[in-house]
RNA sequence: GGAGAGGUGGCAGAGUGGUCGAAUGUACCUGACUCGAAAUCAGGCGUGGGGGUAACUCCACCGUGGGUUCGAAUCCCACCCUCUCCGCCA
């Protein structure tokens, strides 16, 4: 959700940055409904202020013993207006939001223009591709080898794009997980959160999910969504409260399954693990000092490499450009990591800075000691990683020629005991 | 699911139709006193929005949404949530 007075201040800058997104400018339209509703608002308030003023008359009167029948009869003749006059009000409000609700955030100044992934911009690169002296296998073809992988016996239970994970494999799933949140937790500074993953339509609205992709998620029949990610439920803790601001940043980290509903995805990624209806996650989101968020941000993305590093997992870190950049998000950096399978880097990762955005959106704000107004916090959130993509990347970058499995040292202590997984 | 109680400012807690955005206490901030602190005293102390260069002023908000009324924290209706007891249940 943008500042209206920001936009009234800086049409310009605001259609600009707009441009930068491959949006049409909409200063000019959204200003235009503001000050029809602000005129509307004045014209509320003035029947408002006139039926209050009429009204302690009324009471004062009453209490004098006087009569009041003239002055009820003078309110009387304006009051019907009021109804009329508020329902107007509340139109144009409600059209100023429909209007800015579907807006996404601005990219930030360092964000590069681009129309699409193409357009991203490489920052870094980790570790050595591995060099297999047979032909790497792919996650679900080592996976189904091992007879641990099934998705037939998903496909049996739920459909497509979804898996059974069994023995070993299950264990490793829930291995990357626990060495996830031991980091973040132990040494990152992250406070470990279990949430639900069933929301209102309110929370998904706050992170920015709502409404305009809402074909992309799961809900129920009843009035609850399923979080694409725990980066919602997180997030919108801080909904609807002012922090002190020493309380800043807030870090919380969660593991949770994730489902999204790959509409629009057909066709792409239909075989293994890759693109699931449900998957864990675990996130990462901070609440954090708009002064500190760029900060923050590096801080967040930085842990997220400490993780494919310890797993030995090469990566990449890529900037993406405004083309490529999510709804919220002001800045993100993406981690891709190595399938040897796919002979390419894949997306592991995402952290973004979502600058005050969402913030505004949830209404989560924060006071220093002394401060007269309140501001808006930054949010920020990042993967922890994709468990789901973790393993996967484990599988193919670590397989041997007799399609075992060799456990990273990193995980060995979760494990209990499995070094390798062997067919 | 059944029965009952309740949702008011950071917290506690008054307020059942009228100068109530809301007593009081506490927490917090500022000042006085003090070498300093405590105690004490005085003042301040919610959020969002409109108008105004400003001083300032207006509107809304007492769980949420409707309604009654000249006027609603207070009355009525619906919903949500919390607590207690009963039933069921991972």
């Amino acid at each position: 959700m943008h500042d209206l007075k920001w936009i009234r201040e800086n049409p310009a800058d605001f259609d600009a940055a707009l441009a930068r997104r491959g949006l049409p400018a909409q200063g000019q339209a959204i200003l235009q409904l503001d000050a029809r509703r602000r005129a509307a608002q004045t014209a509320s308030q003035d029947l408002l202020a006139r039926r209050n003023d009429a009204s302690k008359q009324i009471g004062i009167l009453k209490k004098e013993g006087k009569d009041t029948e003239a002055l009820m009869a003078e309110v009387a003749a304006f009051k019907d207006q009021i109804p009329a006059a508020e329902e107007e009000e509340k139109r144009l409000g409600a059209e100023i939001d429909a209007v800015l609700g579907i807006i996404p955030n601005l990219p930030a100044a360092d964000v590069p223009q681009g129309a699409d992934e193409n357009d991203n911009v490489e920052l870094k690169r980790w570790g050595s591709i591995p060099k297999f002296d047979f032909t790497p296998l792919s996650h679900d073809q080592l996976g189904a080898n091992l007879g641990l992988m099934d998705f037939e016996a998903a496909a049996k239970l739920s459909g497509a794009r979804f898996v059974v994970l069994k023995g070993a494999l299950a264990r490793l799933e829930r291995a990357l997980a626990q060495f996830m949140l031991d980091f973040h937790t132990q040494e990152n500074g992250y406070t470990e959160m279990a949430t639900p993953v069933l929301v209102k339509e309110e929370a998904l609205y706050g992170t920015g999910q709502l409404p305009k992709f809402a074909e992309d998620l799961f809900r129920t029949t009843g009035s609850h969504w399923l979080i694409p990610t725990a980066e919602v439920t997180l997030t919108n803790l801080v909904a609807d409260s002012i922090l002190d601001e020493g309380a800043l940043p807030i870090r919380m980290t969660a593991q949770t399954a994730c489902f999204r509903s790959e509409a629009g995805s057909a066709g792409r990624d239909t075989t293994g693990m890759i693109r699931q209806h449900q998957f864990q996650k675990v996130e990462m989101v901070s609440i954090a000092h708009p002064d500190q968020s760029a900060e923050e941000h590096e801080r967040m993305t930085s842990g997220a490499e400490t993780l494919l590093e310890r797993l030995g997992l090469p990566y990449r870190r890529i900037l993406l450009c405004t083309g490529d950049m999510g709804f919220s998000s002001n800045k993100t950096f993406d981690l891709e990591v190595w399938l040897p399978a796919q002979d390419r880097y894949r997306e592991i990762s995402s952290c973004s800075n979502c600058g005050e955005f969402q913030a505004r959106r949830m209404k989560a704000r924060f006071k220093g000691v002394g401060d007269k107004n309140t501001r808006f916090v930054h949010t920020l959130n990042g993967s922890g990683l994709a468990v789901g993509r973790t393993l996967i990347a484990v599988l193919e970058n670590y397989q041997q020629i007799d399609g075992s499995i060799a456990i990273p040292v990193a995980l060995h202590s979760y494990m209990g005991g499995i070094t390798v997984i062997r067919p």
